[in-house]
DNA sequence: CTACGAACTCAAGTCGACTTGAGGTCAAGG
DNA sequence: CCTTGACCTCAAGTCGACTTGAGTTCGTAG
């Protein structure tokens, strides 16, 4: 198992190496040890730091991106607080797409004042809506094939 | 057209007075005149304050917000850019998506280490991926019914 | 063996987006 | 008329996530 050098891990991840001192710093993406001073990772790292670069994407603070992959192999990490998140994602994805046709349509509408063409101001309402009506899993027959 | 106090305005938008007050002081949701001291806003405000939740939701500063929905209903507000906004939120919307399936799958997977598991790690590789492959609009036959 | 450059540490600075606090103003109800 | 409470201004503080800078230490090529 070859261990990579911090700079070519920050290289590989597109990230200046200070970033990844600060994430060593915090446990966040530890270090897997050093040669001298400098730290060495495991190639693993570049998984982590893609999955942090994902959080971070998606609107997670470090804290929370912690809490659902922490550097171990956590064995149960509160499946409710998962789902929750992901039932979050679903929200923000939803008012993603929102915005995006709206931004389309302002992009593409002749209106002078967006505020005056209805369609625009049915785009903006309509992005307040909860995606679903808080779809219950329905877990009776699912025999959950994954 | 009846105007509002900032602490009606601050009531329905769900919002602190101090972030109308910020708002209105970096001109992004202007008030619209004032009763002695006190901010009045038009209802209109609502709906931009709306935009801007919006677009802070989907990761946008509000100088970008501020570009995309000027005060003012900008005549032609670069729609170059404002596609390229669209784009932009195409590929964010992407990236969450994949972030919810791996949460979700990291929630339901038994793997004591997801590092192990070679569903979370397909699911962490595919998000990388490129939405679509630059989709043309194809406007050929689209009889744009907005 | 020496020098070079990349890493290191630690404290402090930055940036966006607000919030907080002190001290002042004012419109409306009693 | 007077009090009250929501509003005001302005400066300063906060928070997360890093970055920067000064001063130091090494591993490796020459």
């Amino acid at each position: 198992m070859k261990l990579l050098d911090i700079g070519e891990v920050a290289a590989a991840a597109g990230l200046p190496p200070s970033t990844l001192r600060y994430y060593d710093e915090i446990g966040l993406v530890p270090s897997d040890g050093r040669r001298g001073l400098r730290r060495l990772y495991a190639p693993d790292a570049l998984l982590q730091l893609k999955l942090v670069a994902m959080g971070r994407a998606a609107g997670f603070s470090l804290d929370e991106i912690a809490g659902m992959f922490g550097p171990d192999g956590r064995p149960d990490p509160d499946r409710e607080a998962l789902h929750a998140k992901a039932d979050e994602l679903d929200r923000r994805i939803h008012a993603l797409t929102a915005l995006r046709d709206t931004i389309r349509h302002v992009a593409d509408c002749p209106a002078p004042r967006h505020m005056d063409c209805p369609t625009f101001r049915r785009l903006v309402e309509l992005a307040g809506r909860r995606p679903r009506p808080r779809r219950k899993p329905r877990r009776r027959a699912a025999p959950g094939r994954d």
